[in-house]
DNA sequence: AATCAGACCGAAAACGTTTTCGGTAAATAA
DNA sequence: TTATTTACCGAAAACGTTTTCGGTCTGATT
């Protein structure tokens, strides 16, 4: 335990604490002799400063924090291996915290952030946050901000983001390129963002490919679990029995789906081809396995330290701070859920 | 962003610092008409303390550590939940860290911890950690400390756990109530605790039921994977082609094991009956579905974080810390991957 | 002998809070 | 009137560190 202080070790030594300090620091106007009576008596007392004492004087505390909607999720958990292990590099300890998706308890948590004066804050927007007037007052206070994966244009500072109609532009378009015609999609609550994303990344491979957008296909899981999935798939099949391709918003519904599927004696991938997005760890598990998207949490994660550790920098050295927005790249992951892309068509069109 | 001080607000007032701090804290000997003055100006300038000049005073952070092996882990990152949304209630906020079972890093992220001069520490120790001077000096320091799942009675401080051993005596009886009698058992690596309780339990259940053992039934996985399961299934049946029964160290394993039958056309649960540990989400989603043990983890985290907490106010009053061990009792789940248990068996015994 | 330059060290202020211990005034009691 | 309580407020120290600004020596230079 850290206890024994500066004082102490100049008391011993019968010097100030001014040159303990110094000694230890290794400036250039203590003698070199003295310099080494201290830091070895340091070294046998286990002398570590006071992180208290010390934040109070440099205004820094090498601790940030990051809010994310649910830490028990592997996206999430994900990124934040990413924060802590680049925050590691750079001496930095991380705080987690929730919101659970709750407007109020953003804001709540986020105060808590702000008062321990931490040196910055990264988190995601829960998707129920529709005003931001919370998160901009703590940018305008002089507090270095990252936004990541559920972000908005309307916040002022750096942000991290995966390109979700891009993703999902792809996700569609290998069905078509699979041959696939119907494709149902199953999206997700209406307001956050990446909902819309996917959607609209969905729609738009389908008129890239000429293939006439139909508003039935659309199918909407709630609380984007497995059942739901499961659920859909029987009255998706009832309404519509020629689909042969099923977009999922996430994984757990895909692989919903793929149950139902079985359940109903349709074949996988010979009669409807499925793909999910995000690459949870179980869509390698299953029977037939699924194809989907992958999105790096750990880069996220990585990279959203990086530009905050960017702006604290700035902030440090006076300098402006940045509002650059880094796109993490997504990659499709074949599996067995998707028929392979044939020969003719896999050509670079 | 906190900014204003006392002294600020003072100065306005024309009062000293110390009336201001006692108004705001309700301080007897402050006249009720400087109180409202003091609270109301402090209300409108955003007024919150300094927290490194209060930690300074008070020698308390509001912060404490947790340390885990790896947090992208279903069972690990729901430990983490439990533990902020415990933390949360009483107002301490929660520094993640891992370890990545490297007993190195497990020094040194405590090291970490420690320097900052957090409240309190609860960490899983990691599978390398055999030597505990590293922990026992911490605790010798005064620096409260939870230990949680992953634990050592050789160190002296409060406990979480799950009986490993009899959670394993359940899942092999259930086997064998449902009529198993060939049971293998696939372990994991040698040396962490819960691998040798899992695999006494595994042993006592057949001791007590009069199954001879035979050592030739235990595979081992050292990566605890999702393939290494997989791999191990074809040669278990290959040598053991009488095999009715096998009970998994790990879900993952026992999904591996899943898959692996299934090639061999082996029916599950009517010719060989699967059962994991863990309840890993996953686990609901496979065909058929898994049979498990579950492990809260959220109630480990949370009874981890009261534990810290009584000894955290026991140090603040100068009492003597408890070192009491908590068990969480676990649960089996039924599921499809094994056979019901026949009624006339099913009566308690 | 007077001056000057280093070399080395310490005093003190500052970061912002909390709390003890008086101190002054007004109000009450003698 | 004097003594004593009560009500209210402030000075100051303390938590432990860092850094500026002198200050005191020694030894060298005129």
């Amino acid at each position: 335990m850290s206890k024994v202080t500066l004082k102490e070790i100049s008391k011993i030594l019968g010097l100030s604490t001014s040159t303990v300090s110094k000694a230890l620091k290794d400036y250039p106007d203590i003698n070199d002799i003295t310099k080494i009576r201290v830091q070895e008596l340091a070294n046998r007392l286990n002398y570590t400063p006071n992180a208290f004492a010390q934040s109070l004087r440099s205004h820094e505390t090498k601790i940030i924090g990051i809010l994310v909607p649910d830490l028990v999720h592997h996206f999430f958990s994900s990124i934040i291996n990413g924060v802590i292990q680049e925050a590691e590099k750079y001496g930095y300890l991380v705080i987690v915290l929730q919101s659970h998706e709750s407007y109020e308890d953003e804001i709540k948590q986020l105060k808590l952030l702000v008062d321990k004066n931490i040196d910055g804050i990264m988190l995601s927007l829960s998707d129920k946050t529709v005003k931001y007037d919370h998160i901009i007052n703590i940018i305008n206070g002089g507090m270095p901000v990252v936004l990541f994966d559920k972000i908005s244009h309307l916040i002022d500072c750096p942000k991290v983001i995966i390109d979700d109609r891009k993703a999902s532009f792809r996700a569609t378009e290998y069905l078509i390129k699979t041959g696939c015609r119907r494709i149902a999609h199953i999206t997700g609550p209406l307001k956050p963002k990446t909902t819309i994303d996917r959607y609209m990344g969905y729609k738009n491979a389908l008129e890239t490919y000429d293939i006439a957008f139909d508003k039935s296909l659309i199918y909407t899981s709630d609380n984007l679990s497995f059942d739901d999935g499961y659920n859909l798939t029987a009255q998706m099949m009832a309404e519509h029995p020629t689909i042969d391709g099923i977009f999922a918003f996430i994984d757990p519904i895909a692989i919903g789906v793929l149950k139902g599927l079985k359940d109903q004696k349709i074949k996988v991938p010979k009669q409807v081809s499925v793909i999910g997005f995000s690459n949870w760890f179980m869509s390698r598990t299953t029977t037939p396995t699924l194809t989907t998207i992958n999105q790096p949490g750990d880069e996220i994660g990585k990279n959203a330290f990086k530009l905050l550790l960017k702006n604290l920098n700035h902030k440090r050295e006076g300098k402006v701070l940045t509002s650059e927005i880094v796109e993490i790249p997504t990659s499709i992951v074949i599996r067995e859920s998707t028929k392979p892309i044939p020969i003719e068509i896999s050509a670079p069109i």
